[in-house]
Order: C-alpha cells, then sequence, then structure tokens
RNA sequence: AGGCCGUUAGCUCAGUGGUAGAGCGCCUGCCUUUUAAGCAGGGUGUCGUGGGUUCGAUCCCCACACGGCCUACCA
C-alpha cells in the first residue's frame, strides 16, 4: 500500500481542508470515514414504491424498520432536530435525525456530515407534520468522506466543460443527465432483446484491423510493436461480420464501437457506437421492415405511444415510416425551389451536367448556401447525391427510408438486376440526420472484386475516403456467401431523438475532448 | 481547418481604467417537524495564461490555451 499523503492537491478548495478536518475528527472518535460496507434492508426507490402512499396514521401504527443508504444532498438542521435528503442517484428521500433518538455520539456524526458525505440509516419510516415521507433515525453510519462540495444546489452544474469532463459531477448535480443514459441503456437492452428473440448471435469483431473496411471514412492509425505493424482502428465491423455469414452465422449481430477520423459536432463523436446486423436470405425490402420493427420497438421502450418530442418538434416512430426513391426526393425538392424539369435531368447524365452549370442552379446554390463548385466533375450517380445531401437530407424529419442509391457511392451493395447503375439500398433518416444504412448484400466475389478496384482508381484520383482492396474479403465471397440483407444503425442518434438530447455529446458519457491543460506543442 | 462568442469565489452569475460583488455552498453562534428552513455575524479570489498600452489593467490592444455555437469533412 502506497503513504497516505498528508496535504490536498494544490488546486483543491479551501472547503476541503474544513472537509478532511472533519474526516480526522471521526477518526479520532473511532469512526473510519472511509468504511467497506453496509447493508441495506431497501433501496430509496424501493422503500417510497412501498411506502410512498401510506398516511402518517398508518406508517405511525406500522412502524416498519429500515435500513438505507445515500449521499445528502441537502440539509436542513434545527438545533437538536436536523432534516437531510438523501440521494441513490435513482431517488431521493427525506431523513429525520434527533438528538434525542440517536444520542449525542450520533448528533456529533450527523453534525460532521457534510453534503455529498455518504451515510446508512436505520431507522423507522414515517410522515412529517408537513407530510413529507421520510426516515427517523435511530442509528446513523458514517459511510464516505467527499472532499470536494458539490456543485449549487438548486442552480446545479452548467459548465458544460466541467459537465463532460467530470461527468460524475454532472450525474450527480443534474438528474436528467442520469435519466438520459439510463434510458439510453434501456433502448440498447430492448434491441438486444429483439435480437435475441429472432435467433440472432451477437459476436464481436475486431476493432483493430489491417485494413479499415466496410465504410467510406478516414481511420485512425495505430501501431503493433511486436509484429512491427500498423493497423487502423475499424470504421466499421461490416466487412467481418458478412465473413461470419459465409461461415455459417445466418443471423448475426454486433453493438460496439466505431471510430473514424473526422470532425466534431453535435451530430458527430470521433468514437461512436454502432449496431450492425446480417440475415442470411433477406433482401433489401426485408431489412427494411425489419429495422422499422426494430426502431418501433425501441422507441415504444422509451415513449409507449411510439412518438417522442425531438427539438420541440414531434417524431412518430409509427409503422410503415415513409420510402422515398433518392431521385424522387431530389426532384420533387428542385421542383420546389422551382427548377423546373429537374426530374428527367436526373435521368440522363448529359441534361444533369447541363442543368448544374445553368445560371438558374448557381443562384439556387448561392441562396440555399450550398457550394456549386461541388458539383463540377462529379459522375451522375455521385451528382444525385449530392443533390440529395444539399437539398433534400435536412428536410426528411419522419423517419424515410431513402431507396435507390447510386452503385457509384455503395461498393458492397447489390444491384437491382434490371439497372446495374442503381444499388438496392436504404439509408433512414429522421430529424434530418442518417440513422440507419442497409442492402442486400453484394455477394459475387468477381463483382466485389470490380467495385474494390473502382474504389482503388477513385483513392489514386484523391479520395482518401475510397475503400482499399480486401482480398481475404474477396476469398471469403469466394467461398460462398448466401443472398443477404444488412443494416447499420447509429445508436447514439437514435438515442439522441428518443430521449431528446440536441447534441450526440449529451448520449455519450465521456465525449471527446481535448486534454484538460492544453495539448503539448508540436 | 474558418467565423462569431465566452473564460471573474467551490457552484450560478453581476461588475468597474484606481487592488472586486450577489445568491447558494462554506465557517462561527442560536433554534426539537424542516422543505431553496430561518435569524445574527464572517468574503473564502492568480478576475484563463503570457506580453503590450498606461502613473495605474480584471477591464483597452495582441498572442496563446480551453470551451460553446455556426460553417466545412462525416454517421
Amino acid at each position: 500500500m502506497s503513504d497516505r499523503p498528508e496535504a490536498l492537491p494544490p488546486d483543491w478548495p479551501e472547503e476541503s481542508a474544513q472537509r478532511l478536518a472533519k474526516a480526522a475528527q471521526l477518526r479520532e472518535m473511532g469512526i473510519d470515514p472511509y468504511p467497506t460496507r453496509y447493508e441495506r434492508t431497501h433501496s430509496l426507490g424501493d422503500l417510497i414504491a412501498r411506502w410512498g402512499e401510506r398516511t402518517m396514521e398508518e406508517l405511525e401504527q406500522e412502524g416498519a424498520s429500515v435500513r438505507i443508504a445515500g449521499r445528502v444532498l441537502t440539509r436542513r438542521g434545527q438545533g437538536k432536530v436536523s432534516f437531510a435528503t438523501l440521494t441513490d442517484g435513482d431517488a431521493r428521500l427525506q431523513i429525520y435525525v434527533r438528538a434525542d433518538d440517536v444520542g449525542e455520539r450520533g448528533y456529533r456524526v450527523f453534525d460532521l456530515l457534510d453534503l455529498g458525505d455518504f451515510v446508512g440509516v436505520a431507522g423507522t419510516v414515517m410522515r412529517t407534520r408537513r407530510g413529507e415521507l421520510s426516515v427517523q433515525v435511530r442509528e446513523l453510519t458514517f459511510l464516505g468522506k467527499a472532499l470536494l462540495p458539490l456543485p449549487d444546489k438548486w442552480h446545479g452544474l452548467s459548465d458544460v466543460e466541467i459537465r463532460y469532463r467530470q461527468r460524475y459531477v454532472d450525474l450527480v448535480a443534474n438528474q436528467e443527465v442520469r435519466r438520459t443514459f439510463v434510458a439510453r441503456s434501456a433502448m440498447v437492452s430492448e434491441m438486444r432483446r429483439f435480437f435475441d428473440a429472432r435467433g440472432y448471435v451477437e459476436v464481436e469483431t475486431p476493432m483493430m484491423q489491417p485494413i479499415a473496411g466496410g465504410a467510406l471514412a478516414r481511420p485512425f492509425v495505430t501501431h503493433h510493436n511486436a509484429l512491427g505493424l500498423d493497423l487502423y482502428l475499424r470504421i466499421a465491423p461490416e466487412l467481418y461480420l458478412k465473413r461470419l455469414v459465409v461461415g455459417g452465422l445466418e443471423k448475426v449481430y454486433e453493438i460496439n464501437r466505431n471510430f473514424r477520423n473526422e470532425g466534431i459536432s453535435s451530430m458527430h463523436n470521433p468514437e461512436f457506437t454502432m449496431l450492425e446486423f446480417y440475415t442470411a436470405y433477406f433482401d433489401c425490402r426485408d431489412v427494411i421492415a425489419f429495422t422499422e420493427e426494430l426502431l418501433a420497438a425501441a422507441a415504444r421502450r422509451l415513449a409507449p405511444s411510439g412518438s417522442v418530442r425531438f427539438r420541440e418538434r414531434e417524431v412518430s416512430f409509427q409503422i410503415p415510416f415513409r420510402r422515398l426513391p433518392m431521385k424522387q426526393g431530389v426532384a420533387d425538392a428542385l421542383a420546389a425551389h422551382g427548377m423546373a424539369g429537374a426530374a428527367e435531368a436526373l435521368e440522363d447524365p448529359k441534361t444533369l451536367d447541363g442543368l448544374v452549370g445553368t445560371q438558374g442552379f448557381r443562384d439556387l446554390c448561392a441562396k440555399e448556401k450550398v457550394d456549386a463548385g461541388a458539383y463540377a466533375g462529379l459522375s451522375h450517380g455521385k451528382r444525385v447525391v449530392q443533390l440529395f445531401e444539399d437539398f433534400v437530407e435536412e428536410s426528411l424529419w419522419e423517419p424515410t427510408f431513402i431507396v435507390d442509391h447510386p452503385v457509384e457511392v455503395s461498393p458492397l451493395a447489390k444491384t437491382y438486376a434490371e439497372d446495374p447503375r442503381v444499388a438496392d439500398r436504404f439509408e433512414l433518416f429522421v430529424a434530418g440526420m442518417e440513422i440507419a444504412n442497409g442492402f442486400s448484400e453484394l455477394n459475387d466475389p468477381l463483382e466485389q472484386r470490380g467495385r474494390f478496384l473502382d474504389q482503388l482508381r477513385e483513392r489514386e484520383k484523391g479520395d482518401a475516403e475510397a475503400h482499399r482492396m480486401d482480398d481475404d474479403y474477396v476469398r471469403a465471397l469466394g467461398h460462398g456467401l448466401p443472398p443477404t440483407g444488412g443494416c447499420g444503425v447509429g445508436i447514439d442518434r437514435l438515442a439522441m431523438i428518443l430521449t431528446n438530447s440536441p447534441s450526440i455529446r449529451d448520449v455519450i458519457l465521456f465525449p471527446h475532448m481535448r486534454p484538460e491543460g492544453g495539448r503539448d506543442r508540436d
């Protein structure tokens, strides 16, 4: 065991010294300020559930004896009688301490309690004259000294930097933060239940990959010393999960972290949680139906009506969600902006090329604060996607499945037999955010190899996000992937919507921040 | 990466070119049913950091750090 320094860390407030002195006084009384355990009969929530509706007389008659514990949140002293509110994170309950009941020594222990300390209480369930359910204390047990003060008892903690860096303080001070993360847990647990009930196998695939595949994004690089090998933190588990389907795990899912070396915003964190699932013999339409059921079940778990408020607006997860072909969405949006003939242009590369060069289009871009220059030199399919992102995406509030993506942006998806330019793919948008992405998985090994070669050419042209060749994945497909449908769901964003959290940082316990105290200078 | 805004007590915040203020918390005292308990007293501080202007800077100027929002990349 290390030596216990007598001095407090230099940046701790003066109040810490006072609290430390109280801990010393407890030790002088033969009381350990940091004991190891306490036997409870009830959590505070249990106690409230059991006795919360009883009258003062009923409680007096029953005289129920309980042992509870919690952190002291507030104190109201009154000479030889005091009140304190305890919290166990979940619920709050008042205790009522009389010097006559606990004795001089017991009352002294109560005096040495600061806000934030932990205490165990043995006593009787009762209701005060003002009607508040309380435990009248018979015996106090000191359970843990807090040397640092809690934030303001009614303004709480609002400094967002401290809220994110010191989430432990945020959780104590702001009850809604706890509710949000408990709700997120319930959402994920409901999704696991959904998969487990349908015979899916939950798996874990590599976080560190020699080739970061399965999505279009820039990866983080790390290094394995013993192997002398650079590895990438995964940007998606997709290619590994499909290898498992090749191996006969016909229904698999994984809920785990992805890492993308890109910007940070209210919708982006460098590490984020993704659900991916794959089902043999499903096509894209089956996956859409399944995803719809899954999200509706998750939403109902948090809001039985299936409808939630997000950013002051209603979002309904009632089935069925809207289906909208990408080109139709673009054509409608452009028509609404007065661009006549957009629908025809989307069907013909030359016409679209002409359209994005017109003054009318450039004026529209200027008006919508869109970069018109981004449209130069794009392939037809990428142009359609760009139009979708610039003019449609944000407006998709109610859950909407966008379908029929250009093949260029879908290198792992099957195309329609009747039109090889269109992928059998969907993306689900809710509240203007992409929440899910799925498709009929491309299982022709040679076509997949060809798509990788196309991606390599894109990479050579400077697209840092283009796929790399993955020979082992092609080899896996060579052994035979059954017809398969798969989907990825952004868990953090879904949690944002279902918990009405405006920022992704409100649903990630420890969101990415610069290191405290500044970074080392390069 | 670019633009705008912010950084003052443990917390929430006001404020001024002349060495700093409120509420809560905290400290001292009183009070045997309180509820943001009350009453009397006490201000606890590197005014983000480093330079500059000035007789004098927490305030004005510059740089930097950290944070927020927006834009860009992205899910």
